[in-house]
DNA sequence: CAGTATCCTGTCCGATACTG
DNA sequence: CAGTATCGGACAGGATACTG
């Protein structure tokens, strides 16, 4: 029966899972950030099976987050290339690749973000840009928006403290 | 042959994905963060199989993102708790969440960050904890860092030019 | 080069029944 | 309450062969 489809839920982490939830999805967007666009890029950097290449991007264009192109009328050749909503999605990797690197990476990262400018290697952090506060700051709580529905306000309700 | 073991593989990104990669994983930890400890309560909020729950917080002990521990002796009982590498994935969690907001809440948000302090919704974006800057400032680049295998080195390694 | 077409396997996941 | 046990289905993913 395999998973329940979420399209319905409300809950914006599993409407962002739904996109991107698969193992290669995240992967194939890694390295078009790294400004991989055609199809044997990808397939040599991966080391992925090419029916399974095929089947993620043919997803991830139809999520929105990459496009189709056609750059070559005879022979007909396509690139695959991020779209805004992609290229949005750029935050959310650099913080999973921060994370794996402050956690998982005892004898230092391989691979890492630095400023070109300084030479300097980022420290990432998540703040809002409205207060200046780090998302962290316990003066942030997450709560129901003007579209939650009756799942999401239930498990918003509990009188359960939020962990730190 | 399912997926291939990329436990020995250096990004970053993907080490990340072994130990979340799975659907459920990220919305425990969702849960979790929201305060939630007991099996009973995941299954409920979740409205997965009790099986399922068992493998993914079983999992999520072994990675080092949640702690079993016994709150109870007679009869025994024990609760999942979020570790320090657990909460650390907070900030995952939220950038996830405000992309989701941000490209998929057409209505507006179902669930948003507010500032407790005035009330206004955060709006998150990840910044370099030392020079300031925004992390898709042009001024960053991702590059191999000191623990860099060979095949990072080549991916990192390409004459084409990042994307935006 | 840029895929498509098959076939196969592992496992994620759901459903249900059961237990101390 | 907090799970374990068992079953079965769907699909992610791999391997390989083939095509314009």
């Amino acid at each position: 029966m395999q998973r329940k489809s979420f399209e319905d839920l409300t809950c914006p982490i599993a409407r962002s899972l739904e996109r991107v939830g698969e193992w290669w999805s995240i992967l194939i967007l890694r390295d078009a950030f790294h400004g991989m666009t055609r199809f044997d890029q990808f397939q040599k950097s991966l080391d992925i099976a090419p029916n399974m290449l095929t089947r993620r991007l043919t997803a991830l264009v139809e999520a929105g987050l990459m496009e189709k192109r056609q750059y070559s009328e005879r022979p007909p050749r396509y690139e695959y290339v991020l779209t805004d909503r992609g290229r949005d999605f750029r935050e959310v990797m650099l913080a999973l690749l921060a994370w794996g690197n402050r956690q998982f990476a005892p004898e230092g990262p391989s691979v890492q973000l630095v400023d070109t400018q300084t030479g300097l290697p980022a420290d990432l952090m998540l703040v809002d840009r409205v207060s200046g506060k780090p998302a962290i700051s316990r003066d942030f709580r997450l709560v129901p928006g003007p579209a939650a529905d009756e799942g999401v306000r239930q498990r918003y309700a509990t009188k359960a403290k939020p962990a730190a």
